[in-house]
DNA sequence: AATTTGTACAACCGCAGACTA
DNA sequence: GTAGTCTGCGGTTGTACAAAT
């Protein structure tokens, strides 16, 4: 059975040949489509409408871009797919050049591979061991007995805090490119967060290469927890985890160690967020110099509603009712994470 | 050298929404 | 309002080629 637009008449299948390529992309050149369903018929080929409009988009358009994909075009994919999910037309119209078709096929034989080796869930993002939904509790609460956090609300001094059940964090081992010139960063680069302390709006860890309690730290990261919920804070260090990671061939998963909460207390509403580095390993100094305050969206402990975001792309087709917006999505400029990834 | 397995990519299928008579 | 048609999308399958056995 074929399409309903092509039952009346005979039509071929399979793959394109040669002279039918160069029959339809004469027609399209000189006549343009018009109705799909009246091409095969005007360039004399036996195929549906449906083929040959898919032929054309995906393999004749002049404007198609050849080769397999850059760096940037994957880093790309892969952000929008963060937030939009598969839907492969609309991470397709920020690659110029690039089809749906190809970007899906990239996705599925590629970029899928690599991130559940880094043991990221390609369809949430999110560390595989991580992904159980953070649901609002109507009161604000929100559990997660699987989640590094557990945060709560206080209605009535709408103050939240947050336990950090898993204060610290191992994250992919990468190869470090820069081991010529970087005396610090040798061999592979296994970075380590460990959460050493709180405040009331700011969450320190350390930054070491080897565990915790068996090395000095290379470096100190705070960051700011002000209005920040579990999931935010959660993709924020699986940015760090799949950016460091997405040049490196060693595919350790996340190692996680258990011991006493660090709590911090937020309140609610704070406008901004940032990450301030002391003391940076070069690749995290060169990056944040670079691209000052790796800026992050803000959401409130209650989980409604996101407002500005701080966007390397545009995010004007983004719907921001969705519900992968809504559940307590992060968006951010993710070209410091790509520095760290790729300037260690 | 022959066969099997894996991979990348091209093409198809079914569905949903828009459009039109 | 409704049925038929067209278009576009995402999931899935098919095919060619390479690598491994």
């Amino acid at each position: 059975m074929g399409h309903h637009c092509c039952t009346k008449q005979k039509v071929k299948r399979g793959l394109w040949s040669p002279e039918e390529d160069e029959k339809l992309a004469r027609f399209i050149t000189t006549h343009g489509h018009g109705s799909w369903s009246s091409v095969p018929k005007l360039a004399g080929l036996q195929r549906c409408g449906k083929s040959c409009r898919l032929r054309w988009i995906n393999y004749l358009r002049p404007d198609l871009k050849r080769g397999s994909f850059s760096a940037q075009e994957e880093r790309t994919i892969i952000d929008v797919h963060r937030i939009l999910g598969n839907r492969w037309s609309q991470i397709a119209k920020h690659l110029p050049g690039r089809t749906d078709n190809e970007v899906k096929n990239f996705w599925n034989s590629c970029i899928k591979k690599k991130l559940l080796a880094q043991g990221l869930d390609p369809n949430t993002h999110n560390l595989l061991s991580t992904t159980s939904s953070l649901k609002n509790n109507n009161g604000g609460n929100v559990n997660s007995s699987s989640s590094m956090f557990h945060m709560s609300t206080d209605s009535s001094t709408s103050n939240c805090s947050m336990d950090l059940k898993i204060p610290f964090v191992t994250l992919p081992s990468v190869p470090c490119p820069d081991q010529a010139t970087n005396p610090i960063c040798t061999g592979l680069f296994p970075p380590i967060l460990h959460a050493t302390s709180s405040s009331s709006n700011l969450v320190s860890f350390e930054y070491h290469q080897q565990n915790p309690s068996a090395s000095s730290p290379h470096g100190l990261m705070d960051l700011a927890a002000a209005g920040r919920s579990p999931s935010s804070f959660s993709s924020l260090l699986n940015s760090f985890s799949s950016g460091l990671a997405g040049n490196g061939e060693e595919s350790s998963l996340w190692d996680c160690g258990l011991e006493a909460n660090a709590v911090l207390a937020a309140p609610r509403h704070e406008d901004t967020s940032q990450v301030q580095m002391q003391q940076q390993p070069p690749g995290l100094k060169q990056a944040n110099e670079k691209n000052g305050k790796l800026g992050v969206e803000s959401d409130n402990c209650d989980f409604m509603s996101t407002d500005a975001m701080d966007s390397s792309f545009d995010f004007d087709f983004v719907e921001r009712s969705s519900a992968g917006l809504a559940a307590g999505g992060m968006y951010y400029n993710l070209s410091p994470i790509d520095q760290l990834a790729w300037n260690c």
